[in-house]
DNA sequence: TCCATTTCTATGCAATTGCATCTAGTGCGC
DNA sequence: GCGCACTAGATGCAATTGCATAGAAATGGA
């Protein structure tokens, strides 16, 4: 049971509260343009950049650490809206391969210069390249396997 | 509509990563113990550390970046486990004054070695204390008027 | 092969969140 | 001291999330 110190406390804390301020941001102007929330976009992100290569829901909750039952009910709306579709898996009985629709694209690609200028908002803005770099490395650090 | 950089996009998907991994730890060793949502805890640390000067929950909103209606409903549950007291705001009819109770102090104590080793897990084992002290000088930014 | 265990996905139900709006007070300009 | 815009907080209702569990298929032994 190790005592975190100081600075790895005060590291969370403004974790959660940059998180907080930068999302709410972000989701309030997909918003006001009309869009879906965020995780729409970031799924139909990674099924386009995955290509030929379907993706399984399980990778793209691995990928995104969703959880299941949320990322379950992520790909019905996704279905829903006719953005994605569903085929049963042919090696896996279980399982089912997801794709992104032409329709899909077309919603990720319009929603991408909103999200962009969203972004640059809530990080960009704040932050000179050379942190923005130092940032995003430090970040990585916190949901990969340490060495 | 500035374009953020590559590594401000970077920088921001990671911030979502490391904060949902981060916050998935907190949060399920917390239930684990037996203890309330982590939000329960930064109320009654926030209004234990305002010590004599009592809160409104504007304050506490402003702070802690929380929606209104999220917080006015979190006061609610902590209220009715008898953790705060809710008084009338003397000065300003429409208000309230929000204090921690001996209950209230007594479950945030006993919450914090399991929030402490959840923090170190999540976040302390995977940075170096110059790592730590860099990233949360970073996130500060993130939520603060740039200069 | 058979059984036990694990993996993959879905779902009923309760709790929480988001949204829009409401009530009540405040404070300012006139 | 009136009218009006604004602030503080609560709340009904719909959508989403969390939790526990189900069910169906794969996997790994004995």
């Amino acid at each position: 049971m190790a005592v975190p110190s100081e600075s790895v406390v005060r590291a969370w804390t403004r974790l959660e509260r940059a998180h907080r301020a930068a999302l709410t941001t972000v989701e309030s102007r997909l918003k006001e343009a009309g869009f879906p929330p965020l995780a729409w976009y970031d799924v139909l992100l990674e099924l386009e950049s995955a290509g030929e290569r379907r993706l399984r829901p399980f990778e793209l909750q691995k990928a995104m650490l969703f959880t299941q039952y949320n990322l379950s009910r992520l790909i019905d709306r996704l279905e829903a809206q006719g953005y994605i579709v569903r085929t049963a898996s042919e090696d896996d009985g279980r399982g089912q391969m997801l794709a992104i629709t032409a329709k899909g694209r077309a919603v990720r690609r319009k929603i991408w210069p909103v999200y962009a200028a969203a972004i640059e908002a809530a990080v960009g803005t704040h932050l000179s390249p050379f942190e923005a770099r130092t940032l995003a490395d430090l970040l990585e650090k916190l949901y990969t396997p340490r060495a």
